[in-house]
DNA sequence: ACCCAGGCGGGCG
DNA sequence: CGCCCGCATGGG
């Protein structure tokens, strides 16, 4: 095991970790030493985020790994630390609501996920609630799950299962995951990722290619696409748009009138533009909490 | 008990 | 096309 240090500008491992991404179902978070680990392949990765003083917008990261190079490569590309927060801040607080909701989660990054995996957990998130999503990632992941050994062949974690050890699955044993009425989209896009469509080689196309590949997949519609697009794909200009961000949308900018989907696309895409995506997560993260929820979690 | 959750596919008009 | 409905399950 071996450990790095080094110093990141607008960064919260708390606010990013919690914000209902791919890193929330499968990583573990421990709030009191503000610490993070997750796997990545056969890589088992700890994060360590040291607060600056108050106020402070340097902070410095610990990062701890067997192969260490990859481990500091793989969470800079993950937390899109080479962002700079500070210009997208600018292009997205358009009015008071955003600028709100930037101050209360300052920090909270967008992550870059294994695309499979995106696809995976947001096809298990539909009509159904983030605490149950992590739930059923974990038992996916330890029915499933690619076992990661340490040097005496123990297996010591496990990480998320391939398409092709999902597609190689019962259904049965899938709903027994807890994915309900879900295992079967989940089986047949496993099947579909793994013979009818490479999620890879997508990574060189531009968003609109890119949603409209995901939509042939079992499961997937325009709201997963969408967040496929951003949090697999890295496309800040994808902006899913959930229940929540449907409300959001609607009480603030259209004093409380439904609109519908295509409407809300058209009006994110004009309004906050190529980084769309990141408007969303600050919007749906902040409104969820406070807006319209009754304050859950 | 009742309502809702980071929606989607299928069926209908 | 757009709209409406059912859907597993568990927590508030």
């Amino acid at each position: 095991m071996h450990v790095r240090e080094f110093e990141v500008k607008d960064f919260s491992l708390k606010h990013t970790f919690e914000s209902a991404q791919p890193i929330t179902f499968c990583g573990d978070y421990d709030e009191r030493t503000n610490s993070l680990v997750y796997t990545e392949g056969v890589h088992i990765i700890n994060v360590m985020h040291r607060q600056a003083h108050a106020r402070g917008r340097r902070s410095r990261i610990a990062v701890a790994s067997k192969d260490i190079g990859y481990a500091e490569r793989h969470f800079k590309e993950r937390f899109r630390i080479s962002d700079n927060l500070d210009k997208i801040y600018s292009e997205i607080d358009t009015d008071k609501f955003m600028h709100e909701s930037i101050a209360k989660y300052r920090g909270m990054r967008l992550t870059v996920n294994d695309p499979w995996e995106t696809t995976a957990l947001f096809i298990i998130s539909q009509f159904n609630n983030v605490k149950r999503i992590r739930l059923i990632a974990k038992n996916i992941i330890e029915r499933f799950g690619t076992p990661i050994r340490d040097d005496m062949d123990n297996v010591i974690a496990k990480s998320f299962p391939t398409s092709a050890e999902i597609a190689r699955a019962d259904r049965a044993d899938l709903f027994a995951c807890g994915t309900g009425f879900r295992d079967k989209y989940l089986k047949e896009a496993a099947e579909f990722c793994t013979y009818n469509i490479d999620l890879d080689s997508l990574k060189s196309k531009g968003y609109p290619e890119i949603k409209e590949s995901l939509m042939e997949i079992s499961g997937v519609g325009d709201k997963v696409a969408d967040c496929i697009a951003l949090m697999g794909y890295g496309k800040t200009e994808a902006c899913p748009i959930d229940v929540w961000m449907k409300r959001i949308l609607e009480n603030v900018y259209f004093k409380g009138r439904k609109q519908n989907i295509s409407k809300l696309h058209e009006f994110a895409e004009r309004r906050w533009g190529r980084y769309a995506g990141y408007a969303q997560q600050y919007l749906f993260w902040s409104g969820r909490g406070s807006l319209v929820g009754r304050a859950k979690r």
